[in-house]
DNA sequence: TCATTAACGCACTATCTAGTTACTTTCTTA
DNA sequence: TAAGAAAGTAACTAGATAGTGCGTTAATGA
């Protein structure tokens, strides 16, 4: 019998503890795995893996793969909502504001794809884990009277018309970026081109700012 | 022992074999299901089930789940298509089928909101089924010469502006729509009204048709 | 009427999947 | 430093779930 102790082992490396870390590469593992397959299709094997966690940890953290979801859901809609308050819209000339505003969204989803399939995957559910939320309440109330601000802003100055409602110009604003990205591959098919190509999207921004713009024109 | 007959059993039914009408159910129960849960989430068992049909049927008329996912998808393309060839808008005044266009977009996901999860599951799928669809491409390219007429007959006439790209004003005109649909749950939540109320409704088409109106406007 | 074809149904399986049980190992603090 | 708390692990289970093998029954046509 031979010594278990082989003389070119290296120390064995003690297992480091560290639950913020753990939990926050469970929450991106699984961001990745719900956006890439939606909740119903997402898989807590594989979000386990790829977090070089074990699955029990997932259920010590977050209780369920529901309970899992809405986490990752909330912080998606938390980042979102900080980085448009980092606009610092408030302060910039309204109609310059707008355009920030219409340009930011629309960057944001395509360098966020995972937002969107994720708010989706939400909608598919009829929205029973954000209901639940009231982080997202706050944030959004903060960013529709940032929108509203604007407006108004621009009313007073003359260079907007009255009586544009706030939330149908927010909607329309996410909507012309949304529904470009989230329908990009069957769009493709659709309208027989490539919609993701650089000239494709700097074409769609220019479109959309012209949109919003017209829109509030007086 | 008793006999096996019952006196007051019903001459047992000869079963009625129509393999159209059998076919017919299980799409349509496909459909529903899959619009509910997406592809991943559906389920094959209760599609035959809610179909009134044998799994078994499912397997020999379509091959898989995924064969008859495609065939959902597809018929609900040629279904909007169809929809949209009825409105003879090439012989309508150029500002009115317009009008008339964003009004159908609207009502019509309003209506048949399984095509917008239909195609958001599509979508997450990387179009992998569309792609194989040439029925789709050849209704798509008449959707597109539709508007093309349309914009090409308001600019002769001087109601509309010159250079607007028809897939550009495709895409909005879907996109103000299909967005404030698909995200109505959400939606409602974070703007904190329901989205969906009749006067929201009617509020939102009128907001859509002045967005587009003025988007075309010289 | 008989044989062929197509529609239909039962019961099964291999595999997957969310969630759990029963532990061991590392850290913290009294 | 001892003991408890917290982090981490492996192996398991019960129930789904897509897909199938094979037999049965109704229609069709010669």
């Amino acid at each position: 019998m031979t010594t278990d102790i082989e003389p070119t082992a290296p120390a064995a490396k003690p297992r480091i503890r560290d639950a913020e870390a753990t939990k926050a590469r469970i929450l991106d593992a699984a961001k990745k795995e719900f956006a890439k397959n939606g909740l119903g299709g997402g898989r807590v094997d594989d979000i386990a893996e790829k977090a070089k966690a074990n699955k029990r940890m997932i259920y010590h953290y977050f209780g369920s793969k529901e309970g899992l979801f809405q986490t990752v859901l909330e912080n998606a809609y938390v980042d979102i909502r900080t980085a448009e308050q980092k606009l610092k819209l408030d302060h910039v000339e309204p109609k310059q504001a707008l355009e920030k505003l219409v340009r930011f969204t629309f960057d944001y989803y395509l360098k966020n794809p995972e937002f969107i399939t994720l708010v989706n995957s939400e909608n598919l559910h009829r929205a029973k884990h954000l209901r639940k939320s009231e982080v997202v309440k706050v944030y959004s109330r903060k960013f529709v009277s940032m929108v509203e601000n604007i407006l108004e802003r621009g009313v007073a100055t003359g260079v907007f018309r009255a009586g544009i409602d706030p939330v149908q110009l927010n909607i329309t604003i996410a909507a012309i970026g949304y529904y470009y990205m989230t329908n990009r591959f069957t769009g493709s098919i659709v309208f027989e081109r490539d919609l993701m190509a650089k000239d494709a999207l700097e074409e769609r921004l220019r479109f959309n700012i012209d949109t919003i713009l017209r829109l509030v024109a007086p």
